[in-house]
RNA sequence: GGCCCCGUAGCUCAGCUGGAUAGAGCACCGGAUUUCUAAUCCGGCGGUCACAGGUUCGAAUCCUGUCGGGGUCACCA
């Protein structure tokens, strides 16, 4: 059982129970397959709280009008205590109306749950590992890095939320030619910080003020040591050491953001250790890598192209395009092959379930490393790849400048040290992971209800005023959470009342879907539309109709039962930012 | 040329894996402030869901094709 309730499912339950019902009465062929059958959110409200397609997808089988199959599964729905009334609509849809006394449950449930309301035994425990940012060790990250690790972070508590046993995981790609320039304009620094003079760094290697500080620390530990000597001699060394200080800066960055990988898998540890050999022996044993020759891309061709015969993996054999090749022409492994080698291992890990989140710009490798796992478990493991699009730094509507070389270049962490994580992580989920977002350090910050970050804090920093002022008018007792369990919350009548409940009711629901999807992005549309309906309520209370105020000296019973929704509510809000990484704010002066 | 993503209101974008009269914010127009925070709310305006076929009770959603935008295309990661 999960947590809370799931209404949907609960009402998909009842409606197959009468179904069921028909069935051994006559009604309905006995083998007639209800698995079409679902119970959803009506459009609009006016439709009533839920509705069900039961009479439009069965009424074929059943060898019956829509409408007469509809009129008897009312008839059973009437007797539902949940059910308030239900009727025909349209081409046979059946609206539910739910009675207030079963809204005035889930708020109950809110409060006895706290912010563990929405968490689900959906994923049964199973377990699933999450690989993002897994950025370069050659840098600091960048705005769209923090872009991927926000996406996967949210993505890792939203399934875990959800009942899988995730595991959050970065592939540090500390192998290749990459980390050798690194250690090369290490080792540049590195003299520098001996006293030599360097210079401009040359063309091809990172120029980065970054790497100052890791000569420095060089210096201090090896003094004169690799100053002088052949790049045979202090290569491997100073690879070692800057690919640990980067990762260190990375690491940095990553808790800045509130970031944290439970496991950090090394490429050079696998290729080291022999995995990826082994790999590449078992598939040429299955007669999966064979000596062919690739075919140039057609349209444009590259300059250096050169036809010659190489080590290709029957990628086509799995889904992809064309084969791939597993050998660089030096002989070494290509990424892709130790790639293959690295998901293998996540599988023989105990891993199925595998997503990865990469930058828009790997889509094209998708289908080979989908393919790859295809191959490598067998048909036993799935792998999905979610792809983040570009991130727009922008500051006051206009673009950012950036560049690497004049040294304009905006980090993950200056922005993060502007604006804060909690403002990074929303505004980083409030677009499709595969849309490209606009990043505007100006508007983030505003407090208007078009930052919806604000819109949401500002929401619940609301309910903690209205809490507050109720301790000067109640004591402490009278408004504790055992008094506000069992609050008479059949005194919540009005519809923004009710209204604000269903949305609050529809969080488990949310979670489910939203984790089943990998869309961590649902999550803050949710929770701003869970805003709207208490910043409604809200004004409703101070304009329309004062009675509709949360406190009342006169009417303490309906005030607990007020404060039990307005704490219910800051509950639900607080859920769902926990999901998000995203501290909720008490107060916004 | 192949593959992937995208095309929804003037603008920025949602649309819960196929549901009803397609939604929200911004912008524009008009309202609400003796207050628990008006940093908010309510109403109005606004659409050939790029286009053409197909699948079915039913399509923005799935399939095919066309047009337009972006990304990517051995030996980088």
């Amino acid at each position: 059982m999960s947590i809370a309730l799931n209404h949907f499912e609960y009402m998909r339950g009842c409606v197959v129970e009468i179904l069921s019902d028909l069935a051994s009465a006559g009604s309905l062929p006995v083998e007639t397959d209800f698995s079409r059958v679902s119970v959803e959110p009506t459009r609009d409200p006016k439709h009533g709280d839920v509705a069900t397609n039961a009479a439009m997808v069965l009424a074929k089988p059943a060898g019956l009008k829509p409408h007469d199959l509809a009129g008897q599964i009312i008839a059973g729905l009437d007797n539902v205590e949940a059910v308030q009334s239900a009727e025909i609509a349209g081409p046979g849809f059946i609206n539910i109306v739910l009675n207030n006394d079963f809204w005035h449950q889930r708020l109950g449930e809110v409060l006895a749950a706290g912010t563990a309301y929405g968490t689900s035994t959906l994923g049964q425990g199973k377990r699933v590992n999450i690989e993002y940012v897994s950025a370069n060790p050659t840098g600091p990250m960048h705005v769209g890095h923090g872009r991927g690790a926000v996406i996967g972070d949210v993505l890792a508590n939203l399934v875990a939320k959800a009942g899988y046993n995730v595991t959050k995981e970065y592939y540090v790609n500390d192998a290749g030619a990459q980390v050798d320039v690194l250690a090369r304009s290490l080792h540049l620094r590195y003299r520098e910080a001996l006293g030599e003079d360097i210079g401009e760094i040359p063309e091809g290697l990172y120029p980065g003020d970054y790497l100052i500080a890791a000569g420095k620390a060089l210096a201090e530990r090896d003094g004169k040591k690799w100053q002088t000597g052949d790049e045979a001699e202090w290569l491997e060394p100073l690879r070692d050491f800057a690919i640990e200080a980067m990762m260190d800066l990375i690491r940095e960055d990553l808790a800045a953001l509130g970031v944290e990988h439970g496991v950090f898998s090394s490429e050079s540890e696998l290729v080291g250790g022999g995995g990826v050999d082994a790999v590449m022996k078992t598939l040429e044993d299955r007669d999966l890598i064979y000596t062919g020759v690739l075919e140039p891309p057609k349209g444009k061709k590259p300059d250096d192209w050169e036809e010659r015969p190489q080590a290709l993996f029957r990628a086509t054999q799995f889904g992809d395009d064309v084969d791939r090749p597993v050998k660089k022409s030096d002989g070494s492994w290509t990424y892709f092959a130790t790639d293959m080698a690295y998901h293998l291992d996540k599988f023989n890990r105990g891993f199925a379930d595998m997503i990865d989140v990469w930058g828009a710009d790997h889509g094209g490798y998708v289908k080979r490393m989908q393919a790859a796992v295809k191959a490598l478990t067998e048909e036993g493991g799935a792998l999905d790849v979610k792809l983040c699009q570009m991130v727009n730094l922008l500051d006051k509507g206009e673009p950012v400048k950036m560049s690497k070389r004049a040294g304009t270049f905006v980090t993950l962490r200056e922005v993060i040290d502007q604006v804060g994580k909690d403002v990074v992580r929303f505004i980083m989920l409030t677009r499709k992971n595969d849309a490209q977002l606009d990043f505007d350090l100006t508007k983030v910050m505003e407090q208007s209800r078009d930052n919806p970050v604000f819109y949401v804090q500002y929401s619940h920093a609301r309910c903690c005023s209205v809490l507050r002022h109720a301790e000067e008018m109640f004591e402490a007792n009278e408004i504790n959470m055992e008094a506000m369990q069992k609050a008479d919350f059949k005194r919540l009548t009005d519809s923004a009342e009710l209204a604000l409940i269903k949305i609050m009711a529809a969080w488990p629901q949310t979670v489910e879907s939203a984790a089943e999807a990998h869309e961590p992005h649902r999550i803050a549309y949710y929770l701003h539309d869970l805003s709207a309906a208490f910043h409604a309520l809200w004004t409703k209370g101070s304009k329309e109709d004062t009675s509709l105020r949360f406190l009342s000296e006169e009417d303490k019973p309906l005030t607990v039962a007020r404060l039990a929704l307005v704490k219910a509510f800051a509950t639900v809000i607080a859920s769902g930012l926990e999901v998000m990484g995203v501290e909720p704010v008490e107060e916004m002066r």
